[in-house]
DNA sequence: CGGGCGCCTTACGCTCGCGTTAAGAGTCCT
DNA sequence: AGGACTCTTAACGCGAGCGTAAGGCGCCCG
């Protein structure tokens, strides 16, 4: 999942987006409510997480300017405060879950995935499966034909990434931002390379090839030959 | 944990009640609104779940009463409408958290499990088991293979910590919050060395080691090799 | 039919994450 | 107050895994 972390103190970022990272996700931060709203209008992320208290531009303005522009992406907020009407100015403004500091990561995660979830078709889901390869988001676990296959960190996002996005063609510029947050052309062959090690474990052995190359494009997950 | 569902829809009572059930909680549940308030009033739940609209007496009246009386325990509200409006009625009359229908269980349980956390300990299995390792937390007792493991204080609460999420990739952070109730990076390696000691305990001397290494993740305590 | 571009694979070096050991700091018990 | 035990920090060594580069194959187009 990408998220946009928008918190002033930098050690509570830092904090925090290494602690996000750890469950898998691919994490950006600003450290400022200016260029936060930037980011959240130009990066197309699955949900926010808000400071409430921002120098320049505060949590709230940056959720009411955004629903005015029509956004519907999910906003958490995170306050010092857990006073009712902190709570009501929140979701007033437009923000769709709320939480007092101090909080539990776990928690925090378990408040993101179910606010992507709650958009509907694009949310969380934490098995994924196609024709007889699963994975299981929380266990770190895939499995073809019920059998487990041992991962890296990244081959693991990877395919993780694809499968979120079975049946479409992934361009290797999506890869490179939604796996490994690059936003500029690394002029290696870093994808290739892992994609090939992705197909030695999932595919290797099996009749049914799963991972395809779209040539000019970039690859499919899909069980159509 | 002990749950109080007030529900006036019998078939979806049932379904909820089941699948908390099935998630380790003892539930009992009331079909109208006043039977809800006359037992949440004489028993004594860890966590109340009110429907929003029901018969006799409405869900935020039910919270009105229960907190007027001085009650502090945790309520969520679940309603079909997920509007604003609904929330803040619900939070502005005493509610802890809110939720709108349709939901899933397991965002559910995750809000349950962190609301009850908030006020304090409780949700609490005394037995935990795996593989044949066994832990008792009200004695603090460990054994394996029915033979008593000695372990520190530090090494007891790490171990119950990932026996309590068995399965699932705990991540250093989550340990650091759930077991040593730091909010910040320690930048040390006090996890690993714990680990370390805790492999020692637990897993030296047998064939089927429990605690595993996920690299660049966290760890994870599961008997699969 | 040949050349070039795009992709796949293998190999290699380097980084950094992890495990272990050991020593110092802190705490509790007697 | 002294000693034993536990927790934490620090140092060090190992190896997994990541990314770069390079060579080769095949597909597409001229």
């Amino acid at each position: 999942m990408k998220i946009l972390l928008v918190e002033d103190d930098r050690r509570a970022s830092e904090y925090l987006a290494k602690g996000l990272r750890e469950l898998g996700h691919v994490v950006e931060q600003a450290f400022d409510g200016e260029s936060g709203l930037k980011a959240a209008e130009t990066g197309n992320y699955d949900v926010l997480v808000l400071d409430r208290m921002l120098p320049k531009l505060d949590g709230l303005e940056i959720v009411k300017s955004l629903r005015g522009a029509g956004s519907s992406v999910p906003i958490l907020i995170l306050s010092a405060l857990d006073e009712v009407d902190e709570r009501i100015q929140g979701l007033r403004a437009g923000g769709d879950d709320y939480l007092a500091k101090p909080y539990h990561l776990e928690e925090l995660a378990a408040r993101l995935d179910a606010l992507s979830r709650r958009q509907g078709e694009a949310g969380f889901v934490g098995k994924l499966k196609i024709a007889d390869l699963e994975l299981d988001a929380r266990a770190r676990r895939v499995t073809r034909a019920g059998r487990k296959i041992e991962l890296t960190a990244r081959e693991f996002q990877l395919l993780e990434f694809l499968m979120r996005h079975t049946g479409q063609v992934v361009t290797r510029t999506m890869i490179l931002e939604g796996v490994w947050d690059y936003h500029f052309d690394p002029k290696t062959n870093v994808i290739d390379v892992h994609i090939s090690r992705l197909r030695q474990a999932i595919d290797k052995g099996f009749e049914r090839q799963l991972l395809h190359t779209v040539r000019g494009a970039g690859y499919t997950l899909t069980e159509d030959p």
